[in-house]
DNA sequence: ATGAAAGCGCTAACAA
DNA sequence: TTGTTAGCGCTTTCAT
């Protein structure tokens, strides 16, 4: 192989093409092409000519060294309980091209909703200087939250909110009302609940909201008929299994998500009664999967809360402060919601 | 505020805390404190002095220096083609995890599977100086995978196969086989098959391998039962719609991802067909979902796929050159797989 | 407009 | 063991 020390220009042979090596190509300081890479190609006959010599020589920037002179990284850190929630891998993607969009990277990381792993989690990207923060596993008590604050890094949160923090997020609380009200309206009366951990305002919001619009009509949720669960199919179906296995006085139930839904729908069909017709089901953020399913669900808009979150600490970069937003969400009625058989 | 400069140890008031900052706290030098800082605590007397001086002084490494300096990033990349496909998500979640174990953290990227972006998405990284490149979003043309490899750059494939190149992967033409044989076995003759891109060695070794066991039993695939689909349940509803709507002569069918099954599921209800007993359902991948639909599935491991891809990458940084490995597919038998109605 | 020089914070050679 | 020095590649004064 011909490796010519002058003109390293086979990617193989390429060892630091660095603005130096660019300079040396076309007879300029390592400073100048620097600012001639940084106007467009034709803006002017040298910009012309450095360009053209950084794609000669394969010239890539290096990031990690701009990073380090500039005090910027380019790269923002988001931080999620679980990725194999679909409501969070939606966030991120959505985040992710938002930023890519903008000429940002995404570090992600799991967090599992445990509080020592969020904080090691923010101290090792705060290490890698990342310019902000995304914050998808926030928790209502504002502890973590609150810290992160006091880093004086910039940050939004997505979907969870907690205290008085920025944050882009649906409106929970209206939503769960929505489930009960259309329950209500079908002419329910005894209706279950499965929430989910205190700790996430989502589900903690939604619940709320729909005791609340219960109670509102007289319908206080009955003692027996609330069970906690974790947010995923396995979770909702064994948390309706439990439910069943206490009583089967109950017409509707509301899950505050739609993977617990569709596995209250597994173990009411175990159960051997058809979900819709003996037992209505509603869930909450109308995923993809609901409506093969026929599930009645509220939508989450998820997707925009991450391009609103994106969107948000972008402009937080520049200096905007970021405000909170909340969406309004709205009922998708389907086929799981039917009035009651014996209907009063 | 009192900011005393000798002394600027309040978290608000912090500015630049470096290993010179550290080193002037314990009278000693920057690269001292850089040597015993890579020491435990506890190792030895200087150790535990700089250590305690360090922590006084709220001292953080900054990880972009230090990338500059050693030409390690510690930061590894991850092409995904949506973190929306659960399958991509939990192979992501597990190479997280897993890097973290190591002390790397994660860049992802979508790239939607078009080749323009995988492209600038990994020039993008190559900037940012990953130390290598976790590649889940391959095509069997391998001419995106032989352009990653001809950069010098460490990388492993996940979860799906192109030419030869290293990669972790279920055996998928296995996979399909089983559901081809579970099927015949219970006495279908009339199946149907939901298949996806052909880019993907996922998708394409299942079809591939469902039609070579029928093909070797003698039924060979009627060619109206065959639908291309997208993988995710809205996909599959249609594709199966689609297919109903031209023949109902059918008695299974097997859909190469759980996601397109169950939208799959979706249509036959819709169409006044009972799953499972009418028309009997295989998927593939044993998603959590899968289980409270009574699912019957193949389970494609992705857990095992991620953590190996990441430790397979974790080996190839430390020089060990990366293997293929194939994990073995199981079929996992659950309600929606009966006989025919009218078995012959 | 371009060049020279400095320096971001770190680590690795080398020297003491 | 500890200190000194140099330099990773870039951007940004400052002079020219």
């Amino acid at each position: 192989m011909t490796t010519d020390p002058d003109r390293p220009d086979t990617p193989a042979a390429r060892r630091a093409v660095t603005l130096r090596t660019v300079g040396e190509r076309c007879g300029l300081h390592a400073s100048t092409v620097s600012r001639a890479l940084r106007r467009a190609a034709d803006a002017d006959a040298t910009a012309a000519r450095v360009h053209a010599a950084a794609r000669e020589v394969g010239y890539q920037p290096d990031m990690v060294a701009a990073s380090m002179r500039t005090r910027r990284s380019r790269v923002v850190g988001m931080l999620v309980h679980a990725l194999t929630d679909v409501v969070q891998a939606i966030l991120v993607e959505e985040v992710e091209d938002e930023l890519a969009a903008h000429g940002y990277q995404l570090l992600v990381v799991n967090t599992h909703d445990r509080s020592a792993v969020q904080r090691a989690k923010v101290e090792l990207m705060r290490s890698r200087r990342v310019d902000g923060l995304i914050i998808a596993d926030g928790h209502v008590d504002g502890a973590y939250v609150d810290w992160v604050a006091s880093l004086g890094i910039p940050y939004v949160l997505a979907l969870r909110r907690a205290g008085d923090h920025p944050a882009m997020v649906g409106d929970d609380m209206r939503g769960g009302e929505l489930a009960a009200a259309h329950l209500a309206d079908l002419g329910h009366r005894r209706i279950g609940l499965l929430q989910g951990p205190a700790y996430a305002s989502t589900s903690a919001g939604r619940a709320a909201g729909f005791r609340a619009e219960l109670a509102r009509r007289g319908l206080a949720l009955p003692g027996g008929l609330c069970e906690s669960c974790e947010l995923f199919a396995r979770g909702g179906h064994d948390a309706m299994a439990r439910l069943l296995a206490r009583t089967r006085d109950l017409t509707a139930v509301f899950a505050v998500n739609d993977m617990a839904a569709i596995g209250a729908i597994g173990a009411l069909r175990s159960a051997g009664l058809r979900p819709g017709w003996d037992v209505a089901v509603v869930g909450y953020n109308d995923l993809s999967v609901a409506a093969p399913f026929g599930l009645t669900t509220v939508r989450g808009r998820q997707q925009e809360i991450g391009r609103l979150a994106a969107r948000s600490l972008l402009g937080a970069l520049d200096g905007e402060p970021p405000r909170t937003v909340v969406l309004e969400p709205a009922l998708v009625v389907r086929e799981t919601t039917r009035p009651p058989r014996a209907a009063p």
